[in-house]
RNA sequence: GGGCGCUUAGCUCAGCUGGGAGAGCAUCUGCCUUACAAGCAGGAGGUCAUAGGUUCGAGCCCUAUAGUGCCCACCA
């Protein structure tokens, strides 16, 4: 038997375990298999760079889940992938770029592409290794990537599909631009941050100068766009000059005045000046009224040249100017202070401009609805429920899809337009040559919105729209793990899309996480500094406590701080159980370890019923997902039952080579540790794996063993009410003799006066060891029991303990009067439960059974203290 | 403006369908006891944010209030 090192020591066996499953294939699912499939696909994490801690918890997740129901015998498949995630990738190489003095028009659209393979390669590569450092337990043969080529025959089918039926349609419409990524974005990946800025009044005079009209703008750079101001229906102010015209100062130009009811009176001045090409309310106002569309923008948001003297001015300058201009002109009424919201690009930040453009879109309506049902009647579930409000929130009042983006690094739309006769056609095959005139054909510039091919996922990395092995057997997936930040990017788009196109949910479970924050709260961020790289914590302490840390304490969708306690937390109970485990193989020896029933001691009845419950239990947690429970009750089981009292108890037996018990002990702690790894395997993979192939009984190995099913043959009832009454015993004699400040090396005999000495006799071992009692005298009636004695009352039984001169009279009646005073509250708790008549005649007849158990206890305890006190007095 | 969380020991957080308040860390006391000082044993520390209500019984359910965080909407 090898006998493992003295510490805990992660480095010296996590990367060789790792490859070792790995070498043995328990990763790969078998599509092949009679077994029952379980499926999750790996949110595919952005090649934009490293791996964070919020990978680290979403990944960590997983694997406890995939590898738990692997144990559960269940064919499992955990695909892994990475995400090309276009537009953050395309900005970090056009970042990259920048620094060597490159533009993407310089190298080429097929240059740059290769620039962002390479790109992929290698930070797709880092990816992947990070994962392995984490431990988790994918299938690496099924590595996918959102570009893979059956992911992009995936997308190309989803497009022309919904293309022929009408759900995708190319159209102008108004769309966010960010003026700096030069491309539409969709709504989603809009932030609103609060700018204080100005509400400035201008006026607007009729033709003849008799009249005005004044309007309040935040924006007034774009009323060189002006093409009409708008006033509510109802407004008794300016009814009179509904239809009537104003000059818009500096253009000098006869703009309509209209009534929409979109214009709320109390507003500013409850005039509005209507700039429809620059606004998305103006835009429909617009529409409404037929006004004409005139920018003034160009797309990286400088002024064009409508006015050629603001021609090139960026935003801010052209609107210090025009507000500088219209002072000038007596144009300018009043300038009040005004903070608002202004749109961010999520991606670099850059003020948003609502602008016209001819763009995809995907139509939002008919897919929103079946999906909603799904999660409404419960074939998909949110957990915690509550995020399904936030879900149907979002997919009640979603806008049509903007689904195409300026950019280069993606799945390019599969449109191609006519050089000749400008038809369009849309197909999933690579046209060159027009089906109508011959003429030459070009493919839209344009790629697809990042989350498009996201959207396919489960169901495209299983090979769809084949009708693959893969697919038939895995899909639908079982559980999608993830947090909330990407339930309306993410979750709702890839259900919307499953049910649209294979006819079912994606998944059947979504696990909300929460976000892991710093120390003080906060999000970790670059710009803030205050991320943790997960490697260097790995690096420190091992994936297990890293994967420990992410667990220990939380709950579904809550967020969680990192706390570097945490971790050593979790690497001090890896120690224990290396070091219990440790003790075991010390007393194995070359013993086969044979069972034999007539051999088990009460002690070993006693922690095998224990381990039985907690099986029940912790099983119980993780198909509610209940994780944190879970582990604490694992570490309960390990740190508190097994090593503090069980390991304890059986000392006596595993050091005396000739007690004839002593094989049946090594058996259970054999046994209980399998059990007790078994439990903690999908939490802590490595240290588990280790301990376990070092174990007797083992097999090939612990990823691929069965889980422990609860046993109602191993309820050992009366074992382990006795020994839990032996460690009352031993915690109430240790607790006295510390309070009197009895060191452990001076022993003590005990004197237990009793009818019934069945459970001393049989824990007699124990609480000589465990409660340093040199002498263990049982008897019926308390003759020559020293009047320098500490008296411990317990059901069934007082025990003695002589200290001789230790023992102050006065100290004891005070400690013992203390307790009589714990009993008597009790029982008056209890009276007063028994006494009130409603909970006599409504309380289940369980309850009070139970209650007036603790009272005839407690009652017991009570008479006996006081019996002593009164002897001492 | 609408919605959703959170408020429990000094700190970070658990607490499942209501039935005697928990963990880890920190702290105090005593121990280097032949698995483990990354440890052992013992202790102290909480009117579960506040006010009502439902109930025999509320940390848990309902209502309101306060503080705090997030999401959505976006009246120029």
């Amino acid at each position: 038997m090898k006998i493992i090192g003295k510490t805990y020591e992660p480095k010296d066996f996590e990367e060789r375990i790792y490859n070792n499953w790995v070498e043995k294939r328990y990763f790969e699912a078998h599509n092949d298999s009679t077994k029952k499939p379980f499926t999750i696909v790996m949110p595919p994490p952005n090649i934009t760079g490293v791996l964070h801690m919020g990978h680290g918890m979403d990944n960590t997740l997983q694997d406890i889940i995939v590898r738990y129901k692997r144990m559960q015998g269940f064919e499992t498949l955990w695909v892994p992938g990475i995400d090309h995630a276009s537009i953050a990738t395309e900005a970090k190489i056009v970042e990259q770029m920048r620094k060597e003095g490159i533009t993407k028009e310089d190298l080429g659209r097929e240059k740059f592409l290769e620039r962002a393979w390479e790109w992929k390669e290698k930070y797709g590569g880092t990816i992947l290794n990070q994962l392995r450092k984490m431990g988790v337990s994918c299938d690496w043969t099924r590595v996918s990537f959102t570009m893979d080529d059956n992911l992009t025959r995936a997308v190309k089918r989803v497009f022309v599909t919904m293309y022929e039926k009408g759900q995708i349609y190319k159209g102008e419409r108004m769309i966010n631009w960010c003026p700096k990524c030069l491309t539409a974005i969709s709504d989603a990946e809009v932030d609103y941050e609060e700018e204080a800025g100005h509400l400035w009044h201008i006026r607007y005079k009729t033709p003849d100068g008799k009249d005005e009209i004044i309007v309040a703008t935040t924006r007034p750079e774009t009323m060189l766009g002006d093409t009409a101001v708008a006033v509510h229906p109802d407004d008794e102010r300016y009814k009179h000059l509904v239809g009537k015209t104003v000059i818009l100062p500096i253009m000098n130009k006869e703009i309509p005045i209209i009534a929409d009811e979109y214009v709320e009176k109390e507003f500013g001045t409850g005039a509005v000046k209507i700039t429809p090409a620059h606004d998305p309310n103006d835009f429909e106002v617009g529409l409404r009224h037929n006004l004409e569309v005139i920018k003034v923008f160009t797309d990286d948001a400088h002024m064009n040249g409508l006015v050629p003297k603001y021609e090139g001015m960026d935003r801010i300058t052209a609107r210090n100017t025009i507000v500088e201009d219209l002072e000038k002109l007596g144009a300018l009424v009043k300038t009040e202070n005004y903070s608002h919201n202004v749109g961010k690009c999520s991606r670099c930040h850059e003020t948003v401009e609502p602008a016209i453009s001819m763009q995809w879109f995907m139509k939002m309506k008919d897919l929103a609805k079946p999906a909603n049902e799904a999660v409404r009647n419960g074939d998909m579930k949110f957990i915690p429920e509550r995020f399904d409000k936030i879900y149907f929130s979002w997919m009640d009042n979603v806008r049509d899809w903007c689904i195409s983006r300026q950019l280069w690094w993606g799945h390019r739309i599969p449109a191609y337009y006519c050089d000749d006769c400008n038809e369009m056609f849309v197909s999933e095959d690579d046209l060159k040559i027009c089906p109508k005139c011959g003429g030459k054909l070009h493919q839209d510039e344009d790629t697809l919105d990042t989350w498009f091919s996201s959207a396919l996922w489960p169901f495209a990395t299983l090979g769809w729209p084949e009708k693959t092995a893969d697919f038939k057997k895995f899909f639908p997936t079982d559980v999608l793990v993830t947090g909330y930040d990407i339930i309306f990017f993410w979750v709702a788009r890839m259900l919307f899309s499953s049910i649209e196109h294979t006819g079912k949910p994606p998944f059947k479970h979504v696990l909300i996480h929460g976000l892991v924050r710093d120390e003080l709260g906060r999000k970790m961020s670059k710009s803030l500094g205050n991320g943790v790289d997960p490697l260097e914590v790995i690096d420190k302490y091992g994936a297990d406590s890293f994967r420990y840390a992410l667990v220990q304490g939380t709950s579904p969708g809550n967020d969680m701080r990192y706390l570097p306690d945490k971790i050593e937390a979790g690497r001090n109970f890896a120690n224990k159980l290396w070091n219990a485990s440790r003790f075991a193989m010390m007393n194995f020896g070359d013993s086969e370890l044979k069972h034999d029933e007539s051999k088990m001691c009460i002690e070993d009845k006693w922690i095998l019923s224990k381990a039985n419950t907690a099986i029940k239990e912790i099983t119980d947690c993780m198909e509610k997902y209940e994780f944190g429970i879970a582990i604490q009750k694992i570490m309960e089981l390990i740190r508190d039952e097994i090593c503090d009292w069980y390991i304890e108890m059986i000392k006596p037996r595993l050091y005396d080579m000739t007690n004839e018990t002593r094989d049946e002990a090594l058996y259970t702690l054999n046994e209980i540790l399998r059990i007790s790894l078994k439990l903690l395997h999908p939490f802590m993979p490595f240290i588990t794996e280790e301990i376990y192939m070092n174990l007797k009984h083992n097999d090939e190995s612990i990823m691929i063993s069965e889980w422990p099913k609860y046993d109602e043959n191993k309820c050992f009832n009366k074992e382990e009410e006795e020994i839990e009454l032996i460690k009352e015993i031993i915690k109430n004699t240790r607790n006295i003799r510390a309070n009197m400040n009895v060191a452990p090396s001076k022993k003590a005999s005990m004197i237990f006066v009793t009818d019934n000495s069945k459970a001393i006799e049989e824990g007699k071992s124990f609480i000589e060891k465990l409660a340093y009692a040199d002498k263990i005298i049982i008897q019926k009636d308390k003759t020559g029991i020293s009047e320098n004695s500490v008296s411990i009352a317990a059901p069934g039984m007082e025990i003695y303990i002589p200290f001789n001169e230790l023992v102050d009279i006065k100290q004891e009646i005070e400690r013992l009067e203390k307790e009589l005073l714990t009993y008597q509250n009790e029982i008056n708790r209890v009276d007063k439960m028994l006494s009130n008549e409603g909970f006599i005649s409504k309380a289940p007849a369980k309850k009070i059974d139970e209650e007036k158990a603790k009272k005839a206890k407690y009652e017991d305890l009570l008479n006996k203290t006081k019996e002593r006190i009164e002897k001492l007095k």
